[in-house]
RNA sequence: GGACGCGUAGCUCAGCUGGAUAGAGUACCUGGCUACGAACCAGGCGGUCGCAGGUUCGACUCCUGCCGCGUCCGCCA
């Protein structure tokens, strides 16, 4: 069910049929004033431009053709010219109502599954997101990444497509060298793996300033770093003792988060080690790569700066080791090749734009990406402190994540108690869990802005105006009427009946879920559904305020309708903030 | 120096392929609970869309130049 597609074919027709060429776009977009309709049909000016004619008298031509056409008039009830030649399009209530009960009964919310149509068809996209340092904690840094990953995902797969999830961790490197020898050590003296890398921060820390200050560490480090690329056993199992424990402290992570990601879905770099020597073979075989100043490089013309100087691109280290570069590299013909990807997604932050880029270029010179997949880098901007500048707490560090979440779930608990009393223990844990992480979410996943973001407890944790909570107590509150009607929400009729202008402004917003949808999936914009899902329980409210529903004077046709369209409105919620990853209750 | 990103209300941010009078939240001010749940609603205040040009019926949106901030640019990821 899409309004703006339906339209689009109809003024497409329309245009068509007055001479206009096949491929001239109709422009419909969302009226932005109720006086203009529901819709609107731009694409006439843009068409007589072109055309050098008058626009108003072309758009006239337009309408009437759109007059001829019956269907179209069941769609709409009224269609106005205005301005230089924009036609307004009012849809008609009984046709909205129609829709209404299609949408209602159907299992997918009546969004178009991929692949059921031969023009619509399903892809299989490889998604990298997360991505943690497996040396360190999640910081609040890696929130960003994580849920906006996680809620594309789950648009695509609501839309039928394939998705593979790929958590690309950072569990290879340098760094591990010195965490290796220093754990090696804290087991000698008898202690417990988990016991010591309890606190993976603190153990980073403390290997950290070993390595900096005491005699012959820095060396022994170094040494591990041989040793566990050589393929040594005793270091492979120390590496794999440490990896796994801070798996799950990510995996508590994801847990809290209500993110998908599984222990399935990693593919850390450590993964394509073994491929790397042939990566940088193939390169240097099909002269894409060559030696230079004892490393090997790629110079990327298509990247030179004006003076004709080409970017370069390190795929391996003049001492012989490997980059990330070689790694990505190495991940594309995965991707596309093992994995058969017709698009990959990749969510890290923006100082790696430059890097993808290269990565991009140098990966389909080589063959590895086929012009045919798809290769977005989805960029998003640093985390940033008050003042504007990078991100610190008082003492240096960054806030870890464990903690941000902990806090948002003490806080929503704070909040809970005061407006409920009543609630149980075990109640109150639910639904503070609910409330404070889906805060954070939402707070975070709001935000479009490939540009720096400021990081703020108090906007991070806000339960009121447009947050989760919103979000939530619109569902919830929908949820009290129908225990209060005593019935059962599947009771509800299926008929709809569109009167007031509250009830036809939700009855369009509840329509174009997959509109927005697909715009969250093409341009991987969380935010877009974010809005759409605020719009719709703020319409709610509206509608709340000005339709009685269970009131005594309404009457029994009125009440079945306004009840059918909570049911839907809670759904369609529902089903949105699933997407996010953000869960509803029944009772808050 | 070069590349990329950003600059919209006091603050945090929306603004879709160029469209009509630039929108929310928050803060502040006015109203609304013996209740279909006030985590809410109705209303008010608040903007030279960084600056200057250009393209055109029309520019926050596209182009050029400048100013400011940020990031990246051959051996970290």
């Amino acid at each position: 069910m899409n309004i703006k597609q339906i339209l689009a074919k109809k003024i497409s027709a329309a245009m068509v049929a007055v001479g206009l060429p096949e491929d001239t776009n109709p422009a419909i977009s969302v009226s932005n004033r109720p006086q203009f309709g529901d819709y609107q049909a731009n694409g006439v000016m843009g068409a007589a431009k072109k055309l050098k004619t008058n626009p108003r008298e072309l758009a006239t031509k337009v309408v009437e053709q759109l007059a001829l056409d019956d269907n179209f008039n069941n769609i709409a009830d009224k269609i106005e010219l205005a301005g230089p030649g924009f036609i307004n399009i009012h849809l008609a209530p009984s046709w909205l109502a129609t829709q209404l009960a299609q949408t209602n009964i159907d299992k997918n919310l009546g969004i178009t599954q991929r692949g059921s149509t031969p023009t619509d068809k399903q892809q299989t996209v490889v998604v990298d997101y997360s991505a943690p340092n497996l040396a360190k904690e999640m910081h609040v840094g890696h929130l960003r990444s994580t849920i906006i990953g996680d809620a594309v995902v789950r648009a695509l797969e609501l839309r039928g497509d394939k998705v593979i999830r790929q958590n690309h961790m950072g569990d290879w490197g340098t760094q591990f060298g010195m965490l290796l020898a220093h754990l090696n050590d804290k087991l000698q003296a008898n202690e417990v793996a988990e016991t010591a890398l309890s606190d993976l921060e603190n153990f980073y820390r403390e290997a950290k300033i070993r390595f900096d200050k005491e005699d012959g560490f820095a060396d022994r480090a170094r040494e591990y770093v041989v040793k566990l690329q050589g393929g040594d056993t005793n270091c492979a199992k120390l590496w794999q003792q440490f990896i796994d424990i801070s798996i799950k402290h990510s995996e508590d992570i994801y847990q809290k988060l209500n993110v998908t990601l599984t222990r399935a879905d990693i593919m850390g770099e450590s993964a394509y080690n073994d491929d790397l020597p042939k990566v940088v073979e193939e390169l240097l075989a099909k002269g894409i790569a060559v030696a230079d100043q004892g490393a090997i490089v790629v110079f990327i013309d298509e990247m030179a700066n004006k003076a004709g100087e080409p970017s370069v691109f390190i795929v391996q280290k003049s001492g012989g080791g490997y980059l990330y570069a070689t790694t990505d590299l190495s991940a594309c013909r995965y991707r596309s090749g093992k994995l058969n990807a017709d698009r990959i997604i990749i969510f890290t932050d923006a100082r790696q734009a430059l890097h993808f880029k290269q990565v991009e270029i140098v990966a389909r010179k080589a063959g590895f990406l086929p012009e045919s997949v798809g290769y977005d880098h989805c960029p998003f901007g640093m985390m940033m402190g008050n003042d504007g500048k990078p991100f610190k707490t008082r003492t240096g560090g960054t806030i870890k994540l464990a903690e941000l979440l902990d806090e948002a779930v003490v806080r929503a608990t704070e909040l809970i108690k005061e407006k409920k009393p009543d609630y149980s223990d075990e109640q109150l844990t639910e639904i503070a869990k609910k409330v404070g992480i889906g805060a954070v979410k939402f707070a975070d996943l709001s935000k479009n802005r490939t540009s720096d973001y400021i990081f703020n407890w108090k906007t991070m944790l806000s339960f009121e105006g447009a947050t989760a909570p919103y979000l939530q107590y619109a569902y919830a509150r929908i949820q009290s009427i129908f225990n209060k009607a005593g019935i059962d929400s599947k009771d509800v009729a299926t008929s709809f009946n569109i009167v007031q202008p509250q009830e036809k402004a939700l009855a369009v917003k509840l329509l174009q879920f997959e509109e927005v949808l697909d715009a969250v999936i093409s341009e991987c914009t969380p935010n877009l559904l974010c809005n759409y899902l605020y719009e719709l329980a703020s319409l709610y409210m509206t509608f709340y305020e000005a339709c009685p529903i269970l009131k005594e004077d309404v009457s029994n046709t009125v009440k079945q309708s306004r009840l059918a369209l909570c049911q839907l409105i809670a759904k369609t919620l529902k089903q949105g903030l699933d997407v996010l990853g953000i869960e509803t209750m029944e009772r808050m």
